[in-house]
DNA sequence: CAGGGTCTGTGCATTTATAATCGGATAATG
DNA sequence: CATTATCCGATTATAAATGCACAGACCCTG
């Protein structure tokens, strides 16, 4: 096999005309530089110098080829040139969430992010189901809940607490005569799915769905009341809390990557900049206004 | 500082997609690859992959720099090519075939040049698919079809004719009882086999095989019919020829050299005596039998 | 002509790189 | 659902590349 490197070698005698020259140049021993032209000579077929006592000179074949070890050298330089040149930061970050937290939570943070860092691409991927960070789907996924896989660094960024909301005249009804809007049965074991089927259980479910958007726009459309996250249902003003007799679920929220990919500056400073979305809407202190009913 | 050899490592895991199928398409061990990876990394403070459980995978950064790689590895060929190309006579001559066109044409007329050119060594390659030139992993290759590489000279050198071949017994029967030996999937568009295929419809196929070799010996064991090609079927005495009611296919052979390449004497030379066989066997006059039907 | 500087070639000790092997995890297969 | 194959990472023994030191040759200079 041809190694490179040793193309390298020949290029600094060819060019320093001796050994030794050579070999400082290189920072290297001259019996070095020796042995590795003679291996490139050996690989080659071809005598390259003439070793001659004052200094090592070049060959015929040796000088035709110097041109084309020049233009190996040049390819270099500019792989060399186009990898300082890039910008660690230029480049696509994927960013996997829950549909809603995406649309209503993360995106409206974001114009301040964008505008600061053109060259970050951002792609947001609005999944009901996490994307899968080890075969490299996203880069950074927010779930409701701690993922176990290993090799990957969570890291919590609040929680996502839930209240029942509706229009007004909901607020008025006894919970016998209430109307709710609930969750189907795709997920059986979503937590807030079996809080609210048993917070309910006496009054009756008018409409079930698997998606948090359609329950929303439900309640809008006054149908009845849901249990929505605090963080989507408050950013609608006409829809009001309904007073609750026990506590309602929340799930916590973690920021998750891979452990590799968080070495890259790119996704981190990202990833920086959602962790403080997150927690400014999800953390200890700004909880929704469910978690202390009024 | 940079060494030359660590970008041949980036191209080789970029190129197969994991440590392992890099490191055996290279001949070493896989953390060897892995080491000079994260070398080349460092050096260049750039992150080319992403460490994924399944396979390494290019980063952004790493994928605008494949290109750079790819070129320096053209310069090297290049490099490769020029220095076979000063060569004096001494050395080796690959040449890459189609294996029964290399086992039964080539060879039988080589014995006269191999004696009278004892300092070239003749490497012989036989492959069904044709050796990438442009990488040297040929000197000269023998093609059914004109290469549409840039930087490849291509010497027409006649035609490959085909007809259909079989024991006595099968010249009787009514085309409705033939028993064909044909083609396999493998490359569908393959002109014979499309030309075969039509012109057995109404028979039947008892055998299908990728391999002409294979096709031949059934044909002599007197399994059936196969579409061979003349120079081959015709030094084979008890093969004879069906007659055939439409013309067989032909495909024109070429000998191809990279440009660089022909500038060696032993190439040239080399190249100039297979154009004389080929020529002389595949020549217009020349032509096999089966494309004058008896 | 002697002496200092610089060059190459070579043998040997040391450092460095590589292969070989094992274990754990993940897909594909039947 | 067990089996097989493949992948990666870590560790250790081995092989290879390198540095080092010395010897001989040449040139220049005083």
């Amino acid at each position: 096999m041809l190694q490179w490197d040793d193309i390298r070698y020949f290029l600094a005698v060819a060019r320093n005309g001796s050994l030794s020259a050579a070999a400082r140049s290189l920072n290297v021993e001259h019996s070095t530089v020796s042995r590795r032209v003679d291996q490139l000579e050996t690989e080659i077929r071809l005598r390259l110098f003439d070793r001659l006592p004052r200094g090592w000179q070049l060959t015929d074949e040796g000088n035709d080829l110097q041109s084309r070890a020049e233009a190996i050298e040049e390819s270099v330089l500019g792989f060399q040139r186009s990898a300082s040149g890039v910008d660690p930061l230029a480049g696509t970050v994927r960013v996997s969430a829950p549909p809603l937290l995406l649309s209503n939570l993360i995106l409206p943070g974001l114009a301040g992010f964008i505008a600061s860092h053109p060259v970050i691409t951002l792609e947001l991927i609005g999944e009901r189901w996490a994307a899968d960070l080890m075969r490299a789907e996203a880069d950074i996924a927010i779930r409701l809940g701690r993922p176990s896989e290993p090799d990957l660094v969570a890291r919590s960024v609040g929680e996502v607490s839930y209240g029942l909301y509706g229009l007004e005249h909901w607020t008025a009804p006894s919970r016998r005569d209430r109307l709710y809007l609930g969750f189907d049965d795709s997920i059986p074991d979503l937590p807030q799915k079996q809080w609210f089927d048993e917070y309910g259980r006496e009054a009756h479910f008018a409409l079930r769905s698997n998606d948090m958007g359609t329950l929303l726009n439900a309640a809008l459309a006054g149908l009845g009341i849901a249990l929505l996250p605090d963080f989507l249902a408050t950013s609608y003003p006409n829809l009001l809390p309904i007073p609750l007799d026990r506590p309602a679920p929340t799930r916590p929220a973690f920021l998750v990557m891979h452990a590799d990919i968080r070495r890259s500056q790119r996704v981190r400073i990202t990833a920086d900049h959602l962790i403080g979305i997150l927690t400014e809407a999800l953390g200890e202190n700004t909880r929704g206004p469910s978690s202390k009913p009024r």
